[in-house]
DNA sequence: TGTTGTTAGTTACATTTCAAACTAATACCT
DNA sequence: AGGTATTAGTTTGAAATGTAACTAACAACA
């Protein structure tokens, strides 16, 4: 009960919420105003330029959104002709999903930004650093 | 543009949240039910309980909350006699904040509640890791 | 075939958040 | 004193999110 050993500022969930909130606000500049798109439309671009064609679902599991947000953010994609949707023929209700051109061009240019922004970043850390910075995210984020 | 170099689940603003989610979801159980509070809510119970009364300005400042958040966390943790407000007698536009002995009981509870949980996520790593990941979590918020 | 269950994805409604406009109190400057 | 600018905090309407219910396609099994 003695309160004083307890700093909110290095209490995860807290110190976590205020560094990601910072880097992702730092982020939004490379895509608001230039792409008019939100976080979540970002991150399932993001899926589909860097790992390929796939499914909803499959984004859903990996990047543990939920599925009407990524339902949401595939329809934002493609009322900007950033993607487009192939019914799968074995299986109807799944469709994948795949850049076009312009979304792929997208995708090229916020990637450089990304590697950029993330090196930005990285420069105030020694390589060290770093990597436990990525082990102990990585590990948090798979509990 | 060889994109293979690129790890999403590496880049700081995805990694960061995808963390920050997680721990989020996780310390929801203590506060959410029990107390029907939001995020927002005890992040201002906890300012105040751990650092004493303040003004919601100085809330917004140490917490980098934009103040209509504070103002609606204020709002809902007075109506359920969290706290009380107490405008200053030399420029009224400033209200003290203070815990009523009934927040004071709740903040108890969810301090300690942190305590456990924020141990529970640090016994995965070494006191080296948690000291690294204190240290570039609080540099990167205050970028 | 028909019934039941499961899965991918969407829709609808309620809650939360964001941005901007607003109020009230104080400060500054003439 | 009087006018303008700031500041603390609230309110309002629009946009985003969460939750749950829904549709459509398929599976399993009698």
């Amino acid at each position: 009960m003695s309160n004083n050993d307890f700093d909110l500022g290095r209490f995860l969930p807290y110190a976590l919420n205020q560094a990601a909130e910072a880097t992702s606000i730092g982020f939004q500049k490379n895509y608001r105003q230039r792409y008019g798109m939100l976080r979540t439309e970002w991150r399932v671009l993001f899926h589909l330029g860097r790992y390929g064609g796939m499914t909803a679902k499959t984004i859903c599991d990996r990047a543990s959104m939920h599925k009407t947000k990524v339902s949401r953010a595939v329809s934002a994609l493609e009322k900007k002709r950033y993607l487009v949707r192939t019914p799968q023929e074995q299986d109807r209700r799944h469709e994948t999903l795949a850049l076009t051109r312009q979304g792929q061009a997208v995708y090229a240019d916020l990637y450089q930004a990304a590697k950029a922004y993330d090196a930005s970043l990285s420069s105030h850390f020694t390589p060290e650093e770093r990597e436990v910075l990525n082990r102990c995210l990585e590990k948090i984020a798979s509990l």
